[in-house]
DNA sequence: TTCTTGACTTGGACAGAGTCCATCGTAGGA
DNA sequence: TCCTACGATGGACTCTGTCCAAGTCAAGAA
């Protein structure tokens, strides 16, 4: 059923039925939902799922490293279900649609050690920034 | 005295008590602090200042292009005055701590055409992860 | 199958960040 | 100096996320 689900299982998770309805909802759907959408879909599934465990189970899924968190625009985090694949992201300044992508490069190589401060960096996230198809053309006929 | 007032002023903007305070606290510390800590330090200033108007005057001066919001966390925001040189951001994943750096190479061309959805895509954020010297020694001892 | 137990869930209170709005104050032009 | 539209105020409100005490239940043991 999910790939997701086993995967937590195995990683000795006590299945609850919240848990697999979470984990299904992240996992049919390859969009970056905030939590209050997982929270949502959830309900849909399993009506008196709580909040609360929507928070923890994303939360726990994050720190198996199942999920990645993705703050793009300072208000509600997303979360990304396609963490087992390395990528970046690109946003839409119109929508806010998210799309994962791939660009070539090593960021990480990209950085000086002059510019590293001393720092131990072991991490380069990039947000790409710009217009969907649809918001630019939409732009377009507003200006 | 401070040279974002002056080109705040060049832009038309009304100059006021507040906004001359708002445009010294950033102009004066180039460091990346959040509304709260900016309406903090105003306020040894100007006593009276209210937290809606550093909302708004920080909103202003983003759109104005004279200072950069940092969304780094998913916390609150923070404010980087230094808006005029293109930059990127090294965080502490410690302690939160932001410095500004300027990688070589170009991420806007890493990212091939196939990759770009249709989206016009017109600026890359990059954020380096990573300790920080003290934060880095002390997980040392720690583990 | 039943028991046991500790991990999990619930829901409501709470906190932090940010926005909104009606009202009042004032910068700057006439 | 006077006017007036732009800006400031502060309190209520929303949104996102966290915490906690009490109740529930998955899964291993007998």
């Amino acid at each position: 059923m999910s790939d997701l689900v086993e995967r937590l299982r195995g990683q000795g998770w006590r299945m609850t039925a919240q848990r697999r309805v979470v984990a299904q909802v992240l996992d049919g759907d390859h969009t970056h939902l905030t939590a209050d959408e997982v929270h949502a879909r959830a309900s849909r599934l399993l009506p008196e799922i709580s909040r609360a465990t929507v928070y923890n189970t994303l939360g726990e899924m994050v720190s198996l490293g199942e999920v990645i968190e993705v703050a793009t625009d300072g208000r509600a985090k997303r979360y990304d279900p396609n963490a087992r694949r390395p990528h970046q992201h690109l946003v839409c300044s119109g929508c806010g649609t998210i799309r994962d992508v791939h660009p070539t490069g090593s960021p990480l190589g990209d950085l000086p050690v002059a510019e590293r401060f001393g720092f131990t960096v072991t991490e380069a996230d990039i947000t790409y920034r710009g217009l969907c198809p649809s918001c630019a053309s939409g732009a377009a006929g507003a200006a």
